[in-house]
DNA sequence: TTTTAGTCAATATT
DNA sequence: AATATTGACTAAAA
């Protein structure tokens, strides 16, 4: 990893990348692909450039600015790989919270465990507030780096305090010591085969409790079948498939991991598992080695696995419950009372992290010497019985994510409180994420148990009456904190004035140090420029999945890193998904009512902004089967989901599949939309496509391009030609969205296929915005059909009804 | 191994 | 200052 720091290169502004691109092209050629490649970059580059020399010069000051930012660095974020590698041992501590406390550990098994809490969460959960007890799950990552660095202030208090709860004895020699986070494997190890894995997120916390089984980690083994179990189910046979559906279904719904499962129970690896449970052998087709891991799911399903599981169990239950508890388990030290927001954020001696250290300060009084103790700890937890969010998440029932965002925004806007406030004491998550998730919510049915912790979390939030309050109270609590820090002792003065001067004062010296050390360290983040980003847009457009060659060409010739690549497509492609089913939902909340002119005009989607609103129902009857696949797909994709609503939902979806016209909003959106790229498929395929549109579109854009440089007002002006261009283009689907659909549709990699040079970049923001937005629809389009294809080979079934 | 989900946290925008 | 975007990273799943 170290060595990357080398490879700085990219930062953020840079005019270099220009630079280095440039170079690094030249060098290369080759095949076919590599050639077109190189040819769409090669446009992208030259369309770019002119802008770029502005650009230039505008970055050359920017970087003057740049050249700064290691300072900010020390005095704020640590390094972000060193935070994260914190962040991974961090749950170490937390996760202690165990389950549940009445029945600690017990010998009960797994599964027994599970639904004991379960239970005893359904009966509990009707009471409100409950829930503020566990609301802190979240990882505390950055506040141990922190820690360590300003360890030698006073501040070290508080994260003692961590430490203390959760390690007890258990911490090996150094115990607490901030040497042991880093030493959890900074990369990646083999879970197995290391303690140390152990130590990484959730073993951690069986650490601590016990001690005893650390070694444990060292072998997934599971004990043999008695002689007796054997022979009970050997014999007999079994309905593999049934069998797999009820596992599968006990260990959703108690969010049991495969790996952990295979681990505990089967004594297998996850991708074993995963092989097994999705595609069992019939029976009779088993040896008698092969029947192993099944007489075991019986057994488990039965809860017969008995003393065997016995000792894991715990661990088990760790497991299944750590998770859960590792995530609340911050909060649930506090629990207690917390209710109270307030929590004083006594000693923050570090300056930077305010917020987060918000969640600290109670386990100091709470345990002071916790240390020694599991057993105190467990008695903390004893009275309030905090359920892990994550019992409360498996048991909820379908929440209307959209709703729910949308009444979030709406008391948060309304009381004029924060992202970063509400994410950090509510969700327990940052102020990016936040504004992630409330802008672009996926639907319940989509998220994964994890997932759907922050709706859960939002869910209780509003349902409070106290929510407001308590934010408020919270928001006091920092700038008292704030205050304190910043004054020394909280002397109340005004909070106006400069604080630069102030903050940075610190800890000089600790600063120094930091500043050297991380300086170095710092992993100078990655800005792609727009250039880049139209060429892997592009990429994207032709090849959704790039093969490592590709990827390698594209790297090699954008000159970026493998991993920046790899990573982009990553990205990429989880944010186009995420458009696909976001599009449709939220159109629903806020303004049904634009979008009914069934235009014809399939408008386009101009902007990024209006992207909503753009569906147009271009439909007709022309739709294929392609059509109608992907409208089932659409469907299957998002909505049922919200329980009562969704009659009216499906209602609306059937109509729609007759009609599809536009009118219903419920669906609209998405099938709308959907259905206005879809519209293209057909005609593509069908080989409507007529290069004059191709053309036209081009043609638009350049002179967007041509005009756009400078000066405002032609910069305008030409966005609107430009906007305007788009439109044009867009009405023709076929000409708009070929060049992707061709390629992704079929393979047929015509040399001429490609990319319209016209398409190539702009840096004009505004052009670049609605060419962008143009591209996603087609990313959009060619993500869907790809998964269509995936879907067709592997004859998915359907599995919805109506 | 590769892909997907979920996040973080640095930047960008508003 | 608040909110949005996005490259990178960890886990879990396939």
């Amino acid at each position: 990893m170290i060595n990357e720091f080398s490879v700085c290169s990219r930062v953020t502004g840079d005019g270099k990348s220009s630079l280095g691109s440039s170079t690094g092209r030249s060098s290369s050629g080759g095949s076919n692909s590599d050639e077109t490649i190189k040819s769409i970059l090669e446009q992208a580059r030259r369309e770019m450039q002119a802008q770029q020399q502005a650009l230039l010069e505008l970055e050359a000051s920017s970087q003057s600015l740049c050249s700064q930012e290691p300072h900010k660095t020390l005095s704020g974020p640590m390094p972000t790989y060193i935070k994260q590698e914190e962040g991974n041992t961090m749950p170490v501590c937390p996760s202690i919270p165990i389950g549940s406390p009445q029945t600690p550990l017990s010998v009960l098994s797994p599964a027994a465990f599970v639904q004991n809490i379960i239970r005893k969460v359904k009966s509990e959960i009707g009471e409100a507030g409950t829930y503020f007890d566990q609301h802190w799950s979240r990882p505390f990552t950055s506040v141990s780096p922190s820690l360590s660095s300003s360890s030698s202030s006073v501040p070290s208090t508080v994260p003692r305090a961590w430490n203390a709860e959760c390690p007890p004895g258990t911490e090996e020699g150094p115990g607490t010591e901030e040497d042991e986070p880093p030493p959890s494997r900074p990369v990646k190890v083999e879970p197995e085969v290391c303690v140390s894995g152990e130590q990484a997120a959730c073993g951690g916390a069986r650490m601590s409790y016990y001690p005893s089984y650390i070694p444990r980690t060292l072998k997934p083994t599971v004990p043999p079948l008695t002689p007796e179990q054997y022979e009970m189910y050997m014999y007999r046979e079994v309905d593999t498939i049934e069998l797999t559906r009820q596992v599968k279904e006990k260990l959703a719904k108690n969010g049991i991991c495969q790996r952990i499962f295979g681990e505990k129970v089967l004594g297998l690896s996850q991708g074993s598992v995963s092989d097994m449970l999705s595609r069992p052998k019939p029976w009779s087709k088993l040896t008698q080695k092969g029947r192993e891991p099944f007489i075991r799911m019986q057994l488990w399903l039965l809860d017969q696995l008995g003393q065997s599981l016995n000792q894991q169990s715990n661990h088990s239950h760790n497991r299944d419950k750590s998770p859960v508890t590792s995530h609340s388990s911050p909060s649930p030290p506090l629990s207690p009372e917390d209710s109270q927001p307030s929590m004083p954020n006594e000693p923050v001696s570090l300056v930077l992290e305010s917020s987060k250290e918000n969640q600290h300060p109670h386990p100091q009084h709470t345990e002071p010497h916790g240390v020694k103790g599991t057993a105190g700890i467990l008695a903390l937890q004893q009275p309030h019985i905090p359920l892990g969010i994550q019992e409360l998440v498996a048991m909820s029932p379908e929440l209307d994510t959209y709703a729910i965002t949308k009444r979030v925004k709406e008391v948060l806007t309304d009381n004029n409180l924060g992202q970063r406030l509400f994410g950090e004491s509510i969700l327990g998550l940052t102020q990016g994420s936040v504004s992630d998730l409330l802008s672009r919510p996926k639907p319940w049915h989509k998220l994964s148990l994890k997932g759907r912790e922050p709706f859960v979390r939002m869910q209780l939030w509003l349902t409070d009456p106290h929510n407001v309050d308590k934010l408020r109270d919270m928001k006091k609590m920092e700038k008292k904190a704030y205050l304190k820090r910043r004054y020394g002792l909280l002397s109340p003065g005004s909070d106006t004035d400069s604080p630069g001067p102030r903050s940075d004062s610190i800890s000089p010296g600790l600063a120094q140090v930091e500043v050297c050390s991380y300086s170095q360290a710092k992993k100078p983040r990655v800005v792609l420029n727009a250039e880049e980003k139209e060429a892997l847009r592009k990429a994207y457009l032709q090849e959704p999945y790039p093969s490592q060659h590709t990827i390698e060409m594209l790297a090699t010739q954008l000159n970026l890193k493998t991993n920046t690549v790899i990573n982009w497509f990553h990205n990429y492609r989880s944010r186009m998904r995420r458009e696909v089913l976001v599009e449709g939902p939220l159109d629903n909340d806020a303004d049904v009512e634009h979008n009914f002119s069934p235009s014809v005009s399939c408008s386009p989607i101009s902007d990024v902004d209006e992207r909503k609103k753009a569906q147009t129902i271009c439909n007709g009857p022309t739709m294929l089967n392609v059509k109608q696949e992907v409208e089932e797909e659409e469907e299957k994709l998002h909505i049922r989901q919200d329980t009562c609503s969704s009659m009216a939902v499906h209602l609306t979806v059937m109509k729609t599949e007759e009609e599809q016209t536009s009118g219903n909003r419920d669906l609209t959106c998405c099938p709308q939309s959907l259905r206005q790229d879809e519209a293209c498929i057909p005609k593509l395929l069908s080989g409507s496509v007529s290069p004059d549109n191709i053309q036209k579109s081009n043609t638009a854009t350049f002179e967007g391009e041509n005009k756009s440089p400078v000066d405002p007002v032609s910069f305008k002006s030409s966005s609107e030609t430009c906007r305007s261009s788009l439109e044009v283009s867009l009405d023709s689907p076929s000409a708009a969205s070929s060049p992707g659909l061709m390629m992704s549709v079929s393979p047929v990699p015509s040399s001429s296929a490609p990319i319209s040079p016209s398409q190539a970049l702009h840096s004009n923001t505004k052009i670049s915005k609605s060419t962008q937005r143009r591209d996603e629809k087609m990313a959009n389009l060619s993500n869907i059909i790809h998964r269509l294809e995936r879907a067709a080979n592997r004859e998915e079934a359907l599995d919805w009804e109506f």
